[in-house]
DNA sequence: CCGCTAAATAACTAAATAGTTACATAGGAA
DNA sequence: TTCCTATGTAACTATTTAGTTATTTAGCGG
């Protein structure tokens, strides 16, 4: 038999490790809150997927709000890490900004969880994320990224002058966030399916598109 | 004193009237399915709110979910209602697109919980709407408006050729409803009120321009 | 290798929740 | 006027739920 634990059948072990169980919890709260939204996750299910006990949860984490709140702090963290890996610096204007355009896509795509996270956020009118210390310090390399992309757009003599850095970037979000959160609702008004191979290389194109000639001169 | 009934304090009056009723729970629905989504909504204080008894709710819809997806498929009814009335058919190609962009701003400004509950179902995967009759004839004038539009824009040689209609709506949607649904996330990760009249007056011209630029030859 | 603390489990509780049952009555049809 | 049924009320039930309490135990510092 092994070492010394229950383990049942393929699980993890059970040794005493309070950062393994911490992330086992978070990666549970992650999969139901975004599954089922902040309302309709159940603390039991997640301290069961996380082949965890309820106990530890309120132990580690202290309510379910403050749960809920982690996740998406780790969210925002998470996505603003993979950006700033992005390394636009070298590029032509329009090359970096057409490159965030794809990874934005592609990152929402591979992360559906974090489209359902911030929609449950937003339905609570951001509750949590106001009340989170670190979230500004968090965000401000994705404004700084597109600010430069933009100024230097506007030296090459390829982008417009005046953009607002944050009317672009939330329009580069919203031309994808859109079509991924409203698949569902889309695929029954618009009679397809909105996933298909073909169907996303249609979208991405598209949204590349859309924004070039926004910014273009 | 009144007529015959208890109706306390201010309230509305109390006879029987299944079709008041009915309307009652229909608008108390509605409020609290787009403010606490499906999951964090409470049949109780639909009843409560509505003035009515929750055996009605029972009675009358059958269950929360069939009482969710009336309200959806209404929500639905409305906004197609609302757009049809617009008559485009007279306009410059551009004048329509332009009329039907800030449209589409004025009408999410203006029913907030139209967008809360789309997001509701997106996260129940549309599971009601795909059961609904109805939906498809809902919806396919909307197709039909875009459509025209385009072909006129293209016959009067001011619109590029080959547009896809879903991908406009679908644009078209979500540059506005992107902003509207996120603007709370929005407001602590850009530092700013979404909702002043100047930071609204700025987004939909701003709309209106990433569209019209998106279709121009 | 001992003992103490942090990690973990299981069983419990009080409140909430979707849905039901039993009963009451307004008001139109006869 | 008298039924009869659709409209409405209130109290109940079986479950579920967030959060707690009581208890056990792994494994590290000494």
């Amino acid at each position: 038999m092994a070492k010394s634990m229950a383990a049942k059948d393929g699980e993890a072990p059970r040794t005493r490790d309070a950062e393994a169980t911490q992330k086992r919890i978070l990666a549970a709260a992650k999969r139901e809150f975004s599954r089922l939204g902040l309302g309709g996750a159940r603390v039991d299910d997640i301290a069961e997927k996380a082949n965890a006990n309820k106990r530890m949860i309120y132990h580690y984490f202290g309510s379910k709000e403050d749960l809920f709140k982690k996740v998406l702090e780790d969210a925002y963290q998470d996505i603003r890490a993979a950006e700033s890996k992005l390394d636009l610096k070298g590029l032509p204007a329009e090359a970096a900004l057409e490159k965030l355009v794809r990874f934005t896509w592609k990152y929402y795509l591979d992360h559906p969880e974090f489209l359902t996270l911030v929609n449950s956020e937003n339905l609570h009118k951001a509750r949590h994320l106001k009340s989170s210390q670190n979230i500004e310090a968090i965000n401000r390399p994705l404004h700084n990224m597109v600010q430069d992309i933009l100024d230097r757009g506007v030296r090459e003599g390829v982008f417009r002058a005046g953009l607002d850095e944050m009317q672009l970037n939330v329009t580069i979000a919203a031309v994808s966030y859109y079509y991924f959160t409203n698949r569902f609702t889309g695929a029954v008004v618009y009679k397809r399916d909105f996933m298909t191979e073909e169907a996303l290389r249609a979208r991405i194109d598209f949204n590349v598109d859309t924004i070039l000639r926004l910014v273009r001169v």
